[in-house]
DNA sequence: ACCGTAGGAGAACGCTCGTTCTCACGTCAA
DNA sequence: TTGACGTGAGAACGAGCGTTCTCCTACGGT
């Protein structure tokens, strides 16, 4: 197994136990456990946990804007584009082994003591609020729409998290219709 | 010092650090450091530390609610007593150690592992939920408006403790104002 | 004065975990 | 063949922490 391979082996267990039962409860041994990447090559790969960590978020948010990106351009028409964002959302939501936004978990988590995830975070929900506003751009829609949105959606997120339900992604759809009809 | 006081102060102390630093990275023993309350007496009132964290946030619920509400009683126009709801996020974002949401935090720290911090979280949550559609209710306002000015606070709750501003509650504010316009 | 008890300070215990080290094995170059 | 090196398995180390225990002090009742 070459190196690429085992960094992508251990992202995999990282991802998935991070991600499902928070980063301070999984342990190095673990994630040597699931990836089957032993602990001296985890170690050259990623030369402390926090470092791991960051690798993991910023993993998932290349792919997590992916497909978000992949289900908006399903459409042409510009606010059907903005509207499918919260599609997505939903759809996110519906999957089985979804325990709310990632970065929001990790920011409760650490961010009290980890910079370098504070600043992952940061980075993940500014790529998010920029994606946004480009889509509100390219339907002619007022800017200060954008923030509107995005506070729609990180509620969605937040709520779907906490109360293991898709409902939120409708609501949110539904409020965010208005607001475009309105602006 | 009696047992009152003393619960008291470990509460006050338990606060202050675990909402500031986290639950995790803050040990008994600087419960016992800040509060002045020695660890036997600590395990006499608080058995372990998830029942001192269930206290933590539930004496810390009754009084986020009991500002909130405060805040909304200054006002008689019922329109103008749901609005008031994100004068009060703006006034909480303002303060100097506001750290994001208590139960949003303490839910990406420890969801995955605590069901007492999840029922919490959930109780704290719902009860914020079921006072905003009383205020909905009380504006004649259909009851739909309720979800929508949820999702609005909490995402506006999420994106001042990532960002650290108190903007969000200015946004929220104003997509809530368009809402009630529209409804 | 004397004893029983409550309380505090802090040591001690047992466990977890991040990180490093040991050691034995296999591989490839000269 | 030999020897340097990379690798894996897992032991070892050191720190932190939840929880309990020890010991000493102080006080209240008789």
């Amino acid at each position: 197994m070459d190196s690429a391979a085992a960094r992508e082996r251990a992202l995999d267990a990282a991802e998935k136990l991070f991600y499902g039962r928070g980063v301070r409860s999984v342990g190095m041994d673990d994630v040597r456990g699931t990836s089957g990447v032993s602990l001296k090559r985890l170690y050259r790969l990623f030369p402390s946990k926090e470092l791991l960590v960051e690798a993991y978020l910023e993993r998932r948010d290349a792919r997590w804007r992916e497909r978000l990106a992949a289900h908006v351009d399903r459409y042409e028409d510009p606010e059907r584009r903005v509207l499918a964002v919260f599609d997505r959302l939903e759809e996110w939501f519906a999957e089985p082994d979804f325990r709310g936004c990632a970065w929001i978990n990790a920011h409760g988590e650490l961010g009290a003591t980890s910079p370098r995830v504070v600043a992952q975070v940061r980075a993940h929900k500014q790529a998010f609020r920029a994606y946004l506003a480009r889509l509100v751009a390219d339907a002619g829609l007022p800017g200060t729409v954008t923030g509107q949105l995005y506070l729609l959606a990180e509620g969605a997120m937040v709520t779907a998290g906490i109360t293991r339900t898709t409902e939120p992604a409708a609501r949110a759809r539904e409020a965010a219709v208005l607001l475009l009809r309105a602006a």
